[in-house]
DNA sequence: TGAAATGTTGGGGCG
DNA sequence: ACGCCCCAACATTTC
């Protein structure tokens, strides 16, 4: 008999449990279908189309290295399936689960057409440690608060182990596959450049950054994770979001080389990101709408020039702009960095937090529905365990603490690399002749800050208690 | 996973 | 030697 195994966001061929369970069965038809207008609000922004170019380009690889050939479509996916199910006589379709609302709803509705016409349909947890309708605190609510929730994670069963690559066999009848190239989901014009420079898409490459990450990285991680100048952090978010690596994987291959107390600061981040995902199947409207109610009055500011500064790293505060010049020249930005540059759009501009989770939605490539609402509701102090209103990040002791020699700015905003560690986290305090010496005039050269910071603290503190008192 | 404002303490200069 | 002041360093409170 053959089974179809629909990848979606899974590009692996170890612990992928559709996979696996389908090659038990009999022949495979492994299938991707290209179906941007089905993702809803939240389609593929420009970086992500980028990775998953190249996440499809290795996957078909993986495959074709065993005789197998990844067949991709385009269209309607329902029909898609169906039209597959008579080409190849497949009895059976097999995926693992996403958990963003809009997919979820199509999922569903596929799920039971396909049944009704009886095929056997199945799907299965390939990408979270827990699913989040089996996770609950006593009164059987969803957790809204980080610690509780990782609390009771580390007293469930430990996650599964991960599976290894089946053995497959190719379905008995042959089906035409789409081009890559016409799916189109290279840039027109080349500005991925600077991302093809910085990464390596594919599962086998994400298991090489695992197993460097895992010799020894890990184990200084919660010092290491603050420092943008250093390379002390994983790297696997893109990795993680397309599914070329589990979470099971990582958890798992920590724990066989260390202790769980020594790797615990780094497998907390696998629990934020299963608080993220529980949040977002528990709440789906987040992604568009303050948890907290009471923010849907926030008087946000409308300021495109400001906005526009932002987006293209020209604030006049290095860290900040550093962090945004990271990001649209590699598609990644450093985690404390996404912290002091959302504080500074949300608290120091009184932009919108949609906004900024908009811009990242389309340049990170580890753009993930789940973590992106997260990370905005918890900077702008409208979400479940988000940071407090008064919490506000200055830009200048952010970039003293954690860039202390300069060198993650003199590396994005290179017009800054000749000032002194002095001066290079405030170049307009700098005296004049210093400026003079490191050939920078402001304005020209970088800009002047476009708010100060002081001043648009006391804005905002005012502004969010408004909110607060009400 | 913050930072500023305010309070407290203690050493040192100085009359 | 003493009281007084200044202020850095640290602690606590407040936003």
């Amino acid at each position: 008999m053959t089974t179809i195994v629909w990848f979606r966001q899974d590009f692996r061929l170890e612990d992928n449990p559709a996979l696996t369970a389908a090659a038990t069965k009999g022949g495979i038809v492994p299938v991707f279908i290209y179906a941007p207008y089905e993702e809803g609000e939240w389609s593929y922004g420009g970086a992500s189309k980028w990775w998953l170019h190249h996440s499809l380009e290795n996957l078909a690889e993986e495959f074709l290295e065993r005789g197998l050939q990844l067949i991709i479509r385009q269209g309607d996916t329902l029909k898609t399936l169906q039209s597959l199910i008579k080409e190849t006589g497949a009895t059976a379709v097999y995926w693992n689960r996403r958990y963003e609302p809009a997919i979820l709803e199509r999922d569903t509705h596929i799920k039971s057409y396909l049944k009704d016409a009886e095929i056997d349909v199945q799907s299965f947890n390939a990408n979270l440690l827990y699913e989040p309708w089996t996770v609950h605190n006593k009164q059987k609510k969803p957790f809204q608060v980080f610690t509780p929730f990782w609390k009771h994670l580390l007293t469930l069963p430990a996650p599964a182990e991960p599976l290894h690559v089946p053995k497959m066999q190719k379905s008995s009848q042959r089906v035409e596959s789409e081009n890559l190239e016409s799916l189109a989901l290279l840039p027109t014009i080349h500005w991925d450049k600077g991302i093809s420079t910085h990464w390596k898409p594919g599962a086998k490459h994400a298991k090489e950054v695992l197993m460097g990450f895992n010799k020894a990285a890990v184990l200084v991680y919660s010092e290491e994770r603050n420092r943008p100048d250093h390379p002390g952090v994983s790297h696997l978010s893109p990795y993680l979001h397309f599914g070329e690596i589990s979470p099971r994987m990582i958890w798992h291959a920590a724990l066989q080389k260390h202790s769980f107390i020594d790797v615990e600061p780094y497998l907390r981040q696998l629990g934020w990101r299963e608080f993220a995902h529980h949040l977002l199947y528990h709440f789906p409207k987040t992604p568009n709408s303050p948890l907290r109610v009471d923010f849907k009055k926030f008087p946000w500011m409308k300021n495109s020039a400001a906005l526009k500064a932002w987006q293209k790293g020209k604030t006049g505060y290095p860290i900040v702009d550093a962090g945004m010049r990271q990001l649209w020249t590699t598609g990644w930005m450093h985690n404390r960095v996404r912290m002091v540059v959302g504080s500074f759009l949300v608290k120091d501009l009184l932009i919108n937090w949609i906004e900024g989770a908009r811009w990242f939605w389309d340049t990170l490539l580890d753009a993930d529905l789940a973590n992106n609402t997260l990370g905005w509701q918890w900077v702008a102090g409208c979400g479940a365990d988000a940071a407090p209103y008064f919490r506000i990040f200055n830009p200048i002791t952010q970039g003293e603490k954690f860039d202390p020699e300069g060198e993650y700015v003199r590396q994005w905003v290179p017009e800054l690399a000749a000032l002194p560690n002095e001066w290079i986290q405030k170049p307009w305090e700098a005296p004049s002749e210093v400026l003079r010496a490191a050939g920078v005039t402001l304005g020209r050269e970088y800009p002047h800050p476009i708010v100060d910071h002081k001043t648009a603290r006391t804005k905002a503190l005012e502004a969010f208690q408004e909110v607060r008192g009400s």
